[in-house]
DNA sequence: TCCAATTAGTGGCATATGCCACTTTCGCGA
DNA sequence: TCGCGAAAGTGGCATATGCCACTAATTGGA
């Protein structure tokens, strides 16, 4: 065993998260491996793919990513021709997003591995414990916080 | 609300899971910002700060972080001077790792910061509430997954 | 004793994420 | 209609993480 977890550090639920996070993260991104895929370009691409070419903000949004940081993440695959981005009708400023014929296959294909990964991850926890975090970890991830702005003024 | 979050997409615990990863870590970042620590780092700090002295590999298992990664990691916090390296004595080829006095104080300053939104998150999801989701992701870390050598050979 | 397999890290390369400073467009009120 | 403030992205910079190919030390036999 490792003797390095103490249990005073894993009260943070920060650090707990993040922990899980890379494990699992890991997980799914083994399984994806033969697409080429990674995990999270995954669920980029799936969320693309279910969104009505989605704008960047919209994505960003229901991702809750910076909208940068998603900007960045979709370069690699615009570079290999999975998805493309063309400017709103309406309003210029908007950029939407969609995928290519290409990238539709790549979901396909990425969806029978992500399947098995999913499912054997459900077996061993078990599908009703496993939604039962999900629906935890989107009560977190909609939770107001905000520090309660440090130093009031002067 | 935001259309995007069709029911589908949210059935990958992979992506649940960092969804609320990136929501919390910005969260606990921008508590952490006036020590100038990322919660990661807090988190790696705190870890180096329980431990004896201990090894990278360590680390990197109470962690489940890639040795590699960690050894990235380290780097910022080295450079600025709150962590130091060592050669075992026994072995040479283990390094280990420990705060110096400047790293004991930041620690010290950072833990203040991080009370104050772990306290704010508790009460809001509840200190029970958040216990169970901690013991949740442990498992969940702790999991043994593998998946199932998919081409078992020729 | 000497070499093969193993163990612990390092460096390079690529993606994942954020923040900040800008630039371009819009929308709106004077 | 002019011009200012808001909205949507982009680029640069820095950290977070992983994988792979290597190098240096160790450990076990033969």
């Amino acid at each position: 065993m490792t003797e390095a977890q103490q249990p005073g550090f894993s009260r943070c639920n920060n650090a707990t998260l993040r922990r899980a996070a890379r494990r699992l993260g890991r997980f799914y991104d083994d399984a994806l491996a033969p697409s080429g895929l990674k995990g999270t370009q995954f669920g980029l691409i799936f969320q693309i793919h279910v969104g009505s070419e989605p704008a960047m903000g919209a994505i960003a949004e229901a991702l809750i990513m910076d909208l940068s940081a998603l900007g960045h993440t979709l370069k690699p695959l615009i570079r290999d021709g999975y998805v493309e981005t063309f400017a709103d009708k309406d309003d210029r400023r908007i950029k939407r997003v969609r995928l290519t014929p290409q990238g539709q296959a790549k979901l396909d294909e990425a969806i029978k591995l992500w399947s098995a990964a999913q499912r054997q991850f459900e077996d061993k926890v078990g599908a009703e414990q496993a939604a039962k975090l999900r629906a935890a970890l989107d009560a977190v991830a909609d939770l107001d916080l905000e520090m309660a702005a440090a130093a009031p003024s002067s």
